[in-house]
DNA sequence: CTATTTGCAAACGATTTGCAAAACA
DNA sequence: TGTTTTGCAAATCGTTTGCAAATAG
């Protein structure tokens, strides 16, 4: 992971990767290409699992930009639909790109007693999703699937 | 859990309510029955959708006690077993009575544009989550599943 | 009596917001 | 230009924690 940008300033010209499907997206949504969210959706599209706003900005380096800016626009870039929230129940809110951006579909097992992750494949039917979706006329349905419960060594407690 | 025969016991006191099962699960656990606990999983029993603190708090009236002594009790009741943890995504944490405390499962669709949520009855297959279950050999597995999306309201925001 | 638990207040960390300056379209 | 967006700082909000007093067992 490099960044061969020099310093961000008013001299920025419109780079380089595939962001034009993004960046429609945020025309369309009556938004404004700026820096920030640029440099925001670079960092996703380079992680594979969900971050945090701060893990974001740490993430930045030399686009920094402030903390505020990314909360800001992490509801805005979930209201566009090009990102999701996740909440892994550690009090932070996590955002990755939506399934159709790219990123890989996964669900946790997580140890309620000591917040051990597992990652797991299993999903939700696609058909009962479908049928829930147009039975409440609702679009853009996704879900959010978690699994809890007690680990091998929390089992005792 | 590292003795799943629970052996009848001559050892009871005040047991004049109909907490007697919750109370049980308290002294097993080593814990006390003490005033804000039994006020708190009454008002949980008596309501069917997840609350938060705050609500919960609230709905304490007469039994009133600390905000942060609901917080303590609400990790402490979690850690054994007898209430689920929710999370809406509107940053407060939600809790209802764990399934065999005899609250009803259901799962939920949320709009993310407006909040709009709706009950929905299919469920994530039973076999599936023992083989994951047994897979990782977690135990009192449960899982979380909602489903966003946009509501026919917001589909043209 | 002794370990837990509670109330109270202060501390925290995540997220939000007001406002003037800066950046897109 | 007219808006939208950003930076900065202060404000919120949910949740946690230290500590002495109160309480269950």
């Amino acid at each position: 992971m490099s960044s061969p940008c020099a310093q961000h300033q008013h001299v920025h010209r419109l780079i380089q990767q595939p962001l034009t499907e993004l960046t429609e997206k945020l025309r369309r949504g009556a938004r404004k290409v700026t820096a920030p969210r640029q440099a925001i959706l670079d960092v996703l599209r380079k992680h594979a699992s969900p971050l945090t706003n701060k893990e974001i900005h740490a993430a930045l380096g030399k686009e920094d930009c402030d903390l505020a800016t990314i909360y800001r626009n992490m509801h805005t870039l979930e209201l566009l639909g090009l990102v999701r929230r996740y909440d892994f129940g550690d009090g932070a809110a996590r955002f990755e790109l939506s399934a159709e951006e790219g990123s890989s579909h996964h669900h946790h097992l997580v140890c309620t007693r000591c917040r051990l992750i597992v990652e797991v494949d299993e999903c939700f039917p696609e058909e009962f999703q479908s049928a829930i979706a147009s039975r409440h006329g609702f679009t853009q349905v996704q879900h959010r699937l978690e699994f809890t419960g007690w680990c091998p060594k929390c089992q005792s407690r």
